[in-house]
DNA sequence: TTAATATCTAAAGCTAACTTTAGATCAAGA
DNA sequence: TCTTGATCTAAAGTTAGCTTTAGATATTAA
């Protein structure tokens, strides 16, 4: 079986636009693989710039990294991804895409009804719902509108 | 002409749902507007409501704190928001929402087209522009792809 | 009057996700 | 061999957006 090419921290920092510190934090972290050479240098597989960029593309999308460490371990045999497996992970992905885009379109419609009213106050618009909030829950944020908003 | 009436810190913590301390900290970043009673107590027109229900809000489509601080700055004569002042801010906002809507949608397709072919390598596929990027530029990232993505 | 509750200030603490610093060591080229 | 340049570690610093703490004062209710 045909070994992986090892590269360098600085040739995965620079092939994924980031600070050496930066792959370094997330070899300390565990989140990308590396290997050690007799000299203690870190080591890395080539698909080690594929993780890199999934990362930096999933916490564009608002994922934590402890998120990403889960949705990265939960692949099988917690191997280095294959093509199938990222496209599995970009189903998790649409879906949650999907999911955030229901959310703006839901907010837009309620801010058209809401703040248009001037009504702007929590206990009668409950446009922001805070015992179910995006940032912490990440199950989806529910902003509740009232059928008619009172001024 | 009419005095808005004065409210306790308390009293807007519990109508916004919030922490004192959170109040207190809107106050001394002067995002809110206070004035103290002759004891010390901060008293808060009852439009804070609004005002902090606005920062909620805004917090939860990705506003930072600072960017809300100019929202509300931007208001004439700095005054307490009118009903179609929060209009105009809706509009904003509803930019903002669309805006990110795009992006998403830009995204999936992206992801739809990349990730399924198994190259997610930066210097391929460019799926994630580092030079443009949502959370520092707020300008809106580019998620950008190459016509015919390799494997 | 007394006790409980609310508020105050200033400073420190917290979390995430990093970067910076300082000093050491390793590897490669002239 | 000497000198860069890359890498290492551990610890401290950074930013945003808060909360917590400690001790003081104020306000309200009984």
């Amino acid at each position: 079986m045909p070994q992986e090419p090892l590269v360098s921290i600085g040739f995965i920092a620079k092939r994924t636009g980031n600070a050496v510190s930066l792959i370094r934090y997330y070899a300390n972290q565990e989140i990308i693989p590396s290997v050690r050479t007799p000299g203690g240098s870190r080591v890395f597989p080539r698909s080690v710039i594929r993780r890199v960029s999934f990362i930096l593309i999933a916490q564009n999308m608002g994922y934590s990294l402890d998120e990403i460490r889960q949705l990265l371990n939960a692949l099988p045999d917690n191997r280095t991804p294959t093509k199938d497996d990222w496209t599995s992970l970009s189903e998790v992905f649409n879906q949650r895409i999907e999911q955030r885009i229901a959310e703006l379109t839901q907010l837009k419609s309620s801010l058209a009804g809401c703040i248009g009213c001037g009504c702007l106050s929590l206990d009668k618009c409950r446009l922001y719902n805070k015992e179910d909030n995006i940032a912490t829950k990440g199950a989806g944020a529910r902003f509740l509108l009232d059928d008619r908003p009172n001024l």
